[in-house]
DNA sequence: CGCGAACTTGATATTTGTCAACTAAGGTGG
DNA sequence: CCACCTTAGTTGACAAATATCAAGTTCGCG
C-alpha cells in the first residue's frame, strides 16, 4: 500500500508504528488509468478492492433522463469499494475525472488484514464511517444552502481532505475537474457553475484557472459558508506535522 | 430485541435460525419518548445503542441559518448510532419525529454480539451499509430531481422500508411526520410541500390525509419518480404478494 | 367550545435552468 | 512552431422552479 492511505488512516488515531509498518509492506499492484474511465460499473461485484493513488474519481449513478449525478469525491487515499464484499452488488459506478493511479488489492489481503490487526481494522472503520458522515454533510449542505455556498463549502472540505494527504497548500491545491463535472457534484447546470466561480471570484474568495483552485482567505471562505469540520473527524494537528498520539 | 429489527434484518440474507434466536433474547430496555424530543445531540458520545421499535425519528443537523436538515428517516427497526463507538463524538442529533418506543441496548450486549456471531456482525454491517446507499441516493433524489419527484421517490422508499418491517399494506401506511418536517427532508419550504402534495393528489398518484399516505397505483407513482429499489439491497421475495420485478 | 398547531392560498421575489452563440485553451499532425 | 480541431469556458436573454410573506382556514385536543 502507498502512502496517501497511510497519512489518511493517521488520522483515525488509532494507528501504531507498527501498523504503518505492516500497512506499507502490503504488497499492491498500481496501474495507471486515463480520465473519463469506468473503474467500477452499477452491477458489477468487484473482486478485487481498489484504491486511489494519484488523481480524482468519482462515485455517480446516471440518473432517469441522461444526467449524472456524483454523490463523493475520491481522492488519493480513498477506496472505492472496501466493503461492497457484504452487499449483493455496486448500485452505482466509479469513475476517474482526472488520470489516475489505481492500486489493486486482492480481497484476500484486506482480509487478512482484518483479521489480524485490529487497530488496522478499527481504522479502515473510522474511514468507511467518515465517508458516511461526509454525505450526510453533503446531502444538508444541498438541501439548505445556495449554490454559492455549496460550492464554497465543497472547497474547503477538499482543502483539509488533500491537506492530509499532503496534496494541499495552507491554501491552494490542484483541482483537476471540468465546470459540468462540479455540476454534476453539487446538481446545477455547468452555466450556473461558471456564474458562481466569477461571483466567488469578484467576492475575493477564491480564483479557480488552469486546474488550480486558489483560496485568497481561508477563514473569510469558511466564514462565508460556515464551514464547521467536525463531521470528517480529523485527529487535531499538533503544530502543523502530523504527530497523533496513540489512543 | 424485538421483532421490526429481526424483521429488517431478514433482508440481508444472513441470517439462521440460531441468529433469529439469539437475538430474540437478547435483553433490552424500552422506553416511550414523546414527539420532537432529542434522543442523541450533536457532540455526545452516546453510552448505549438505541434502536427505534415504534414511530418516526431522524437525522438532523442545524445550519447556519438556524434551519433544520434532516438528513435520514429512522423507523422501527433502524438504529440510531450502532458505530458511534468508533468516531469519538456525534457530528449530527437525532430526535423523534413522533411518539416512539425506543429500546436501549447496552454497548457491551452488541459487542457480545459482534465478538461471537459472524453471521449477525454481517447483518449489522449489511445494515450500515444500507443505510449509506440510502444516502446516496437521497442526495442524487436532491441533485437531479425536481420536487415533486423528490418526494414521491421517498414515499416510494418508505412504502417498502415499512413493508419489510409489515407496518405497511400494499400501499399504504401510517405517516406521522407534519408537512414542514417534509420540507426539512427534502430541502424544500413548507409552503411548497403543500403545494406539491395537491398536484401529486391530483394527479391521482397518491393521499396524504390524517397521518396517513395512501398510494393509488403504486407502479405508476415509480414509474413517475423513476425508482429503482436496487439501493435498498433487499433480497427478492420468493414467494411474496408483490413480484417486485425491479423498477 | 376554544386554542394552538398545522395546513392552505395568493401574490410576488429570487434562484437556477435552458438555449444558443461565441471565445479561449490544449493537443496533434504537419 | 504553426494551423487546426476539439473541448472547456463564457455570455445574454428568457423560462421554470421554488422561496417568502401574509392572511386565512381547518384540525385535534383539552
Amino acid at each position: 500500500m502507498h502512502s496517501p492511505l497511510i497519512r489518511k488512516l493517521e488520522q483515525s488515531g488509532f494507528l501504531t508504528d507498527v501498523d504503518r509498518e505492516t500497512l506499507s509492506s502490503v504488497p499492491t499492484h498500481a496501474r495507471r488509468v486515463e480520465r473519463q474511465k469506468d473503474l467500477i460499473r452499477e452491477g458489477d461485484r468487484p473482486e478485487n478492492v481498489l484504491l486511489v493513488l494519484e488523481g480524482f474519481a468519482c462515485r455517480y449513478k446516471l440518473m432517469p433522463g441522461g444526467r449524472r449525478h456524483i454523490m463523493a469525491l475520491l481522492v488519493p487515499g480513498d477506496f472505492c469499494d472496501l466493503h461492497v464484499a457484504i452487499l449483493k452488488q455496486m448500485d452505482h459506478g466509479i469513475s476517474t475525472l482526472s488520470a489516475c493511479t489505481i492500486a489493486e488489492i486482492p480481497r484476500a489481503t484486506v482480509e487478512e488484514l482484518t483479521d489480524n490487526h485490529r487497530r488496522i481494522t478499527r481504522a479502515l472503520w473510522w474511514a468507511t464511517l467518515a465517508d458516511e458522515a461526509t454525505l450526510r454533510e453533503w446531502l444538508a449542505n444541498m438541501g439548505q444552502r445556495d449554490a454559492n455556498r455549496q460550492m464554497a463549502h465543497l472547497f474547503c472540505e477538499l482543502l483539509l481532505r488533500l491537506q492530509v494527504v499532503s496534496l494541499a497548500t495552507e491554501d491552494a491545491f490542484d483541482f483537476p475537474m471540468t465546470q459540468t463535472d462540479l455540476g454534476d457534484v453539487l446538481g446545477i447546470s455547468g452555466v450556473h457553475v461558471n456564474r458562481i466561480l466569477q461571483e466567488l471570484r469578484g467576492e475575493g474568495l477564491l480564483t479557480l484557472r488552469r486546474r488550480r483552485l486558489e483560496i485568497s482567505d481561508v477563514a473569510r471562505l469558511k466564514a462565508y459558508c460556515g464551514f464547521n469540520a467536525n463531521y470528517l473527524h480529523m485527529v487535531p494537528r499538533v503544530n502543523g506535522s502530523s504527530h497523533a498520539k496513540s489512543l
